[in-house]
DNA sequence: ATGCTCTGCTAAATCAGTTTAGCGACGTGG
DNA sequence: CCACGTCGCTAAACTGATTTAGCAGAGCAT
């Protein structure tokens, strides 16, 4: 790529000055005491010649490549890698910055690679993604700079962008008693493996953990929990169905996620009974199927876009060191309704 | 980052030679008339030394990257562009590059952005990615480099990576064919626009010609063919109920794409037919949804991860400089039955 | 003994920038 | 009249690799 580009060296020439000069003035170079005409003439030269700097030469003096390294565990299949690296991308424009992209697979072959080729080049700092809320280790090799989590926490003392969990749980009950629902709020998505084992996931515990102050709060407890083993419409399903064998059905119906409240839904349709008429039902994530189904999902929406930007924003303005809470808007449908009278 | 890191000097010193000798001994080149003892010494020492070479110092000289740059038009929302980027990953990775990825969101201003960025960087080719199949214009200036298009073709005769939609078509028709339906297959999602503007889509004309010429070889045509104004749930769910009220009842439907599919779910469903038994239903790309239906659709899935792998296989291996047509399985799932005797 | 080729290796230039150290001209105070 | 400081600018070093040009010594033929 590439032909005949202008060097600095074109633009001194033209300029009449030196490369010295060329230099500070293209860089702003405070406290020079370069003549208003020097800077005139450059920039006039730069403009003409349509000078851009060699990214290589720059970094081989100044190490810094204006570009950042977005690793993540696994990219693809999920839309939800296509967000967080949306948003980093805007962010990382805006502050004239390009992302590198790799992927580890959690491999720890593809790791090492990553890490080589992130070092080898030079970037300026390392965002360290998961497609799952967790807790991850972070190879030591990528410390020796900034390092940002993204979806994730650490060991160690890194800053992170996690999405509020924990507050969207209380959003969703408030939203659940503000419409009269109380003590037929049942649940779906309980699992022992996502709520204790951090390395699989920091959501589940979180949501929960919200939802059930919230209720505590106005004096509710969750009139049942069903058991997933994934969070796959499939279990979800299930799940419904086992539900609307108890004796006493639900008015409402919390989902750990789109993909179970989807199941729930087929469930429900199967059983003929209508959404939000006969049950509401809410969920987290905004997953694209949350809009498409019939009648609209309500639902926690994960701030991916909001999160890879914030990612950059830390990494290249300098965090408080801590955790950045992203907060989850609820996406109002037509889900949810005042429980019958 | 990147503490001290030891350099090429570093090796040589170590190894008792010249930098000009390392060098030539790690880049293996030929013809060189370098002892056996020295070729021992020198890898021993950037062994010990853990010595890597530094791309940019590299790459001023050479002026090759080991960088491929990805620009697409939007990175985002659609999981389609994770697996082209995924399959473009794997593929770069095991030819020891590294993807820059940028997006240009359509605007000229980011798309200039994102050309200069990658000239500065001086990428070893770019990968110029369409999120819908569809033909575009490349920007002349990425043009002095190796380009390939991917999921897109262009006025300018540039090698490109494209689904096979015809053969998809004509497959979804051969299915439908073999399982007994000839008089009573109606499709769903025709859309002027998409057929005939190819800066809009080719997917939607190259779908319809697969499925039209194969049905016409069996001596067969479509019963009906419902317009859609998108291809959007809603508009599958409202082409499908025209359908139902028309006097014959199609044995199949032919979806455009998956969101339609399921919107003729929906469909379907409250109108208490069932899928296969009244109705069998198949349809194109293979959206993660289709798996979640009940019963799972059968689909022609967009085969992303290979594309992506074909257009970095192509752009760094050279390819015939035509068009790569990516073959789209068939995923069989329990959506098609033989219709009603 | 001289000239030649071949072997094994190296000094120095080069890539395109940034940065350090400092030079000549001018004005000014003693 | 001279020392000194300020102004406006530049030469040269430096970053870490690749690449060109070529040197010293050995072996061989004449």
């Amino acid at each position: 790529m590439g032909r005949e580009r202008a060097t600095l060296a074109d633009v001194a020439r033209r300029a009449g000055l030196s490369k010295t000069a060329a230099s500070m003035v293209l860089n702003g170079r405070e406290g020079t005491r370069l003549s208003a005409e020097a800077h005139q003439r450059v920039f006039a030269a730069a403009e003409e010649l349509g000078y851009r700097p060699n990214v290589a030469a720059r970094s081989l003096r100044t190490r810094k490549t204006a570009t950042i390294a977005f690793v993540s565990d696994i990219v693809a299949t999920t839309r939800f890698a296509g967000g967080l690296i949306r948003g980093a991308l805007d962010a990382a424009r805006e502050r004239d910055h390009v992302l590198l992209i790799t992927e580890t697979q959690g491999d720890a072959t593809f790791e090492r690679y990553a890490i080589e080729a992130i070092l080898d080049r030079q970037v300026d700092g390392v965002i360290y993604a998961a497609m799952a809320t967790r807790r991850l280790a972070v190879p030591p090799a990528i410390l020796g700079g900034p390092v940002v989590l993204l979806n994730a926490t650490s060991p160690e003392p890194l800053p992170c962008v996690l999405p509020d969990d924990e507050g969207a749980g209380a959003m969703i009950a408030e939203t659940l008693l503000a419409q009269g629902h109380r003590d037929r709020i049942a649940l779906i998505g309980r699992n022992r493996q996502k709520e204790l084992d951090p390395e699989i996931s920091l959501a589940a515990d979180a949501r929960l953990r919200g939802i059930r102050s919230t209720l505590a709060a106005a004096g509710v407890a969750l009139l049942t929990e069903g058991f997933c083993p994934e969070w796959l419409p499939e279990h979800g399903y299930a799940a419904m169905r086992t539900l609307l064998d108890r004796p006493t059905r639900p008015t409402a119906v919390i989902c750990m996620n789109d993909r179970l409240a989807f199941g729930a839904y087929q469930a429900l349709g199967e059983a003929g009974l209508s959404i939000p008429g006969d049950l509401s039902v809410i969920s987290f994530d905004d997953d694209p199927i949350a809009a498409w189904l019939r009648p609209g999902l309500s639902t926690a929406a994960l701030p991916h876009e909001q999160m890879g930007r914030r990612a950059v924003e830390v990494l290249l303005d300098g965090g408080d060191g801590g955790a950045s809470l992203v907060p989850m808007p609820l996406r109002r449908r037509r889900s949810v309704a005042a429980p019958d009278a």
